[in-house]
RNA sequence: GGGCUUAUAGCUCAGCUGGUUAGAGCGCUACACUGAUAAUGUAGAGGUCCGAGGUUCGAGUCCCCGUAAGCCCA
């Protein structure tokens, strides 16, 4: 058998033949099956939503969920990963109202629930063969073929029966909230869809400043301010800080020009009048003047004004109780507008309120079944009652774009108020306002019924179990997460929709009786009973469908015999992916042991966006329903930007197609780049040429020193089926690579365990190029390819192969194509493991036995010296190849010297130099520099250190002997004597005079740049036996094959030079003779440096 | 408006509990190497550590106030 060589590598191509082979051989089923009874690593899957195509970020979202999988995996625990869709809601909605051309007006009219519902069944699975793809090609191992399906019956079934149990707890109610809602998409809008990204718009609004007139006066008016100028008609009270000072002003209306005074905050009053108006004169102004005098008469208190009572605004509908006085608000400001706030209860949620604690009714009329109703409909319509603008949109953007208005309702309004002496300054704001997520239109904030999960009577619990859970990172649990749960309200289940998980609560007609049924077999009996009360013909149909509109057909009977119907909403869709610990399994009808050794999970990962979405809600029903967390770690990981940090959008063009770039890339390069460029939980600004780095320089570095390993071992015929040769009798540079792989297994396999696969990724890539690639192997190429087949070569063999097959087995959850490849290639030799696929073998445990620290230390100590002399050689123009005679190390102390002994061979060689000398104090030729411990002194003397520094710099030669010599010495500074130790200063050697020096830190290295005859001469050997290897490559001969050298007579020097090193020159180009003829007729002519040399070179 | 995150070389990122000369890779320039070669090594240029205050003998690091970007919530 032979190592596989390779001409060329396309990634791309590494994973597509290791994809057909983990499909062949089942190997994610594998490294499921063989983990059985070992313990269980819970993953939670995301549903993501197949009514759109997957995008970029999905690839960095699973690719994290990915990593963590196989590792635990890897470490022995048995980790099934069932997949899931999100299928219900709002977006599958929209999407097959998009398709028919319809709104959801026409649901019932020109299209039935049930067609609807149908179309959306079939919609939302749309792209579901793009995502499945994706999951294959970027290597996301996820139990593709028994996913849950959040409309499958039983999956419903189950979320009855966790809603029958919050209801049964009590915490399920019915309530009317002020809510956003959307009149272009017919609905409210759930806390959860007002995050959606892009939702908050900058938008320019007309805004007033409103006169609400005192009853007990003629001309003294409150101000308020209004962002939202339609709800002055719905207007019942006005708010104010009850400790903020408020001051009264007379002064004139810039409209009608009436005397008037006003009333607003003390604070505000420089954003409405002019400093230099305070000044005007009273008797000297006129209309139309541009300079507005005013004059505050007097100051009082928000608390002296509450109860005070006004004229109504727009007096369109009279409100059926007490109303139009000033009351308190503890939200009330002085950031903005005047420190007043108009107070429209059917419009705000704050509004609702405090108008609902100072007993002000708000501002109703009656629809056509006699209901109340506020004076916006439902499509956002004035009604009937506000005569002078009946039936007009409260915003433009809600009209056809050709039916707008020139004048919106809110500039009407607006000029109507200005003609009555009532608006006090009309004037356009830019401010941030909700859109609806997906019509683009602003949204109101609207009084609509509700069911309620009362999440706020478990708050404490909520807030306690967090603190148990390991966020990545961090701050988003103690943050984000954890403010949330502070300010947490109750969980608004409702959605008046049509695609979704029905509420599954009877009411009786009156509302007096209620119902909630928690199965099908539950809701089965309900309907027996129903049919022998006479109010349904027959039984449930077996296959019968939990959607609408089967189930609003279903009329049960109350205990009191009553007609009762379903309440006609459905369940908020994140309460569907928040369930699906339970749902997924149908639990607890079914799987009860799977579900039971499966909660809570162990890892769960999505995007931040997900911190009130899915966390939340995973968090809320296992808290509520379990008393446990849901799951136990979490990432919640950073956005993909584009390679300029915007946002990637498909409208702007700048999303990157992810089965685009799998294709030209690879799995294995793209995966690799995301997670080693920048932790998942910060944003990733994606770039190609990233991916385009990783790949040459991870990949390509480790896949060149497999090949290399490749190329010689084939040669050789390395098999690894030697005994493991002792590590005593390896060498140096051998005990070093493995010391630092045992490292680099530690630490990586912390890193995962810490959930920080970045870290993890950049200590293997690390270890893979600088360690690895760039020093051991460069170093030790001549034992690969030298000599007969001894055991120090073995050993190298050896060696580098545990290193390649670690790499692959620490790599193999990150990039697991390329490395499974690799693992394949090197064990079909071997045979050393027994598992066909990397990711079926065990996590590398670190042996900590070979940890040398010591000689990781001198290793170090070989790396910058070799370092420090090239930096040296470089500056005199002395090429490597050019032996030197010595350096000079000074040394510090024995144990520097020894570290250094320990690897002068390796210097050596790498730096093409003959010996080091050491050199110490003794030796006088050192200069020594002296420089303070600043930690020990700052510690020590504080303040003094500025002075004594400046003493300490100022030392001479003499005074640092006696202090080595002493190991104490006294200064003196202004404010007395000081006796400073050794360990208060530290001690290099900074020169040496006469020689070349070079030193980094507290390393100093001298170069002898002497070239002696000898020296030249080996030089000439050298450049020769470069020339003559690079003409055999280009002969194209093998490695093995032997050649006669014939080199025509030349200059003395090089003559000498050549007879000298004979031995070596034939030794090195695997020559069998080389000869120096008068003269050569067909040599080629080699210059070197001075050197002209005639060779002609034979196989 | 509030919460959270980020801001360090042209680009992508390190920089632990404060310690005086702020690092790496890529890119750029120059040189070297040439049996790993579509590699590799060495050196150089390149920094107001986002800004302003403060604490301290000493701040990229700690505190405060801002600025910009992003996410989330009002």
């Amino acid at each position: 058998m032979k190592y596989k060589e390779y001409k060329g590598l396309n990634y791309a191509e590494v994973a597509k033949n290791v994809l057909s082979f983990w499909e062949e051989h089942k190997i994610f089923e594998k490294s499921v099956d063989t983990r059985e009874g070992q313990p269980t690593f819970t993953f939670y899957e995301g549903p993501p939503s197949a009514n759109g195509t997957p995008g970029i970020h999905h690839v960095m979202a699973r690719a994290v969920k990915d990593i963590f999988c196989r590792y635990k995996t890897l470490k022995g625990f048995q980790v099934k990963r069932k997949g899931g869709w999100d299928t219900h809601g709002l977006p599958v909605e929209l999407q097959v109202e998009k398709e028919l051309g319809i709104t959801k007006e026409d649901i019932g009219e020109k299209i039935s629930v049930e067609e609807y519902n149908q179309r959306c069944r079939e919609t939302v699975m749309k792209f579901k063969d793009q995502w499945d793809d994706l999951t294959l090609k970027m290597g996301y191992w996820v139990d593709l073929d028994d996913p849950y399906v959040t409309f499958d019956r039983d999956y419903v079934e189950s979320l009855w029966q966790l809603l029958k149990q919050l209801f049964d707890k009590g915490l399920l109610y019915k309530g009317y909230t002020i809510q956003p809602y959307s009149p272009a998409a017919g609905t409210g809008l759930s806390s959860h869809e007002l995050n959606q990204p892009g939702t908050y718009h900058d938008v320019k609004d007309t805004t007033i400043t409103a006169q609400f007139k005192r009853k007990d006066s003629t001309n003294e008016f409150f101000l308020a301010w209004t962002t939202t100028p339609w709800t002055l008609a719905g207007n019942s009270a006005l708010a104010v800080g009850e400790k903020i000072d408020y001051v009264r002003v007379k002064t004139f209306n810039a409209y009608t020009f009436e005397e008037i005074r006003v009333i607003l905050a003390k604070d505000r009053l420089g954003s409405y009048f002019n400093e230099k108006s305070a000044k005007a004169n009273f008797t000297e102004y006129k209309e139309g003047d541009k300079i507005i005098p005013y004059q505050v008469i007097d100051e009082i208190k928000g608390a002296d004004l509450v109860g005070v009572e006004y004229e109504q605004l727009l007096p369109y509908v009279k409100p059926d109780g007490p109303a139009f006085k000033v009351i308190p608000g503890d939200f009330v400001s002085t950031e903005d507008g005047t420190g007043i706030v108009h107070i429209s209860p059917t419009f705000g949620a704050d509004d609702q309120r405090v108008a609902q604690q100072a007993g002000i009714v708000p501002i109703l009329v009656k629809d056509e079944e006699g209901n109340d109703m506020p004076i916006v409909d439902k499509q956002g319509r004035y009604v009937k009652e506000i005569t002078d603008f009946a039936g007009m949109y409260v915003k433009n953007e809600y009209y056809a774009s050709e039916d707008a208005p020139e004048k919106s309702l809110d500039v009407l309004i607006a000029i109507k108020l200005k003609e009555e002496n009532r608006a006090f300054k009309v004037e356009k704001y830019e401010h941030s306002y909700p859109h609806c997520w997906r019509t683009d239109k602003p949204i109101l904030y609207y009084p609509l019924d509700s069911w309620f999960i009362k999440t706020t009577a478990l708050k404490d619990r909520l807030v306690e179990l967090n603190n148990t859970i390991n966020w990545k990172p961090g701050s988003t649990g103690t943050g984000r997460f954890g403010n949330w749960l502070e300010n947490l309200v109750d969980w608004n289940l409702s959605r008046s929709r049509f695609w979704g998980t029905p509420l599954p609560i009877w009411v009786s007609e009156d509302g007096s009786e209620l119902k909630c049924v928690g199965s099908l077999k539950e809701l089965n009996d309900e309907v027996q009973l129903s049919i022998e009360a006479g109010f349904m013909m027959e039984p449930l149909p077996k296959d019968f469908d939990l959607h609408r509109p089967f189930v609003d057909d279903v009329v049960l009977v109350s205990a009191t015999g009553k007609k009762m119907y379903r309440e006609p909403d459905l369940v908020d869709v994140w309460f569907d992916s928040g369930a699906m610990p339970y749902a997924q399994w149908h639990y607890p009808f079914e799987n009860k042991d799977i579900f039971e050794s499966n909660f809570p999970a162990d890892f769960i990962a999505e995007g931040v966006d997900q911190t009130r979405g899915w966390f939340f809600t995973l968090h809320a029903l296992g808290v509520m329903l379990h008393d446990s967390v849901a799951f136990k770690n979490v990432i919640a990981n950073g956005l993909v930007l584009d390679k300029n940090g915007n946002k990637m959008s498909k409208r702007l063009g700048n999303a990157v197609d992810p089965f685009k770039t799998l294709a030209k890339h690879g799995p294995d390069a793209t995966r690799w780049y995301m997670i080693s460029n920048a932790n998942p939980w910060d944003n990733l600004k994606f770039n190609v040429d990233g991916i385009v780095e990783v790949q040459r320089r991870f990949f390509g570095t480790l896949h060149n020193t497999y090949s290399f390993f490749a190329l010689y071992a084939n040669l050789d015929g390395f098999d690894y089926s030697g005994e493991n040769i002792a590590m005593a009798k390896r060498t140096e540079s051998d005990r070093w690579i493995l010391s630092k792989l045992n490292t680099v297994v530690e630490k990586v396999g912390t890193a995962f365990e810490d959930y920080e696969p970045t870290r993890a990724a950049r200590l293997i890539q690390d270890f893979t190029i600088d360690d690895l690639s760039n020093w051991y192997v460069r170093l030790n190429r001549k034992r690969f390819w030298k000599g007969e087949y001894n055991e120090d070569k073995e050993a190298a063999y050896q060696t580098l192969y545990t290193c390649l097959m670690t790499i692959a087995k620490l790599s193999s959850p990150i990039a697991p194509f390329y490395t499974d490849q690799l693992y394949h290639d090197l064990n079909t030799v071997t045979n050393l493991e027994e598992q066909v696929s990397v990711h079926l073998t065990d996590f590398p445990e670190p042996d900590r036995a070979i940890i040398d620290q010591e000689l990781e230390e001198r290793m170090a100590s070989a790396q910058n010296i070799s370092s420090l002399v090239h930096s040296l050689r470089k500056k005199h123009m002395i090429k490597v190849r050019q032996p030197l005679s010595k350096i000079l190390v000074p040394v510090l102390n024995d144990h520097f010297k020894a570290q250094v002994e320990a690897v002068e061979d390796l210097i050596l060689s790498e730096v093409n130099i003959k010996q080091i000398e050491f050199v110490d104090d003794q030796s006088g030729v050192l200069v020594k520099n002296i420089k303070p411990n600043f930690r020990k002194l700052g510690q020590q003397y504080g303040p003094k250190l500025k002075e004594i520094t400046s003493v300490i710099n100022t030392f001479s030669e003499d005074q640092i002997a006696i202090l080595e010599k002493e190991e104490k010495l006294a200064i003196q500074i202004a404010s007395g004597e000081i006796v400073l130790t050794l360990e208060d200063v530290e001690v290099t050697y900074q020169d040496i005079p006469g020689w070349s020096v070079a030193s980094e830190g507290r390393l100093t290295v001298a170069l002898d740049v002497t070239i002696s005859e000898e020296l030249k001469k080996e030089g000439i050997a050298r450049d020769l036996v470069n020339r003559v290897q690079n003409m055999r490559k280009d002969m194209g001969l093998e490695v093995q094959d032997r050649i006669t050298i014939n080199i025509e007579k030349n200059t003395e020097l090089v003559n000498a030079a050549l007879k000298a090193n004979k031995e070596y020159i034939c030794q090195e180009t695997q020559a069998l003779s080389l000869e120096i003829p008068d003269q050569l007729a067909d040599g080629i002519l080699l210059e070197m440096d001075e050197h002209k040399l005639k060779v002609k070179i034979e196989a």
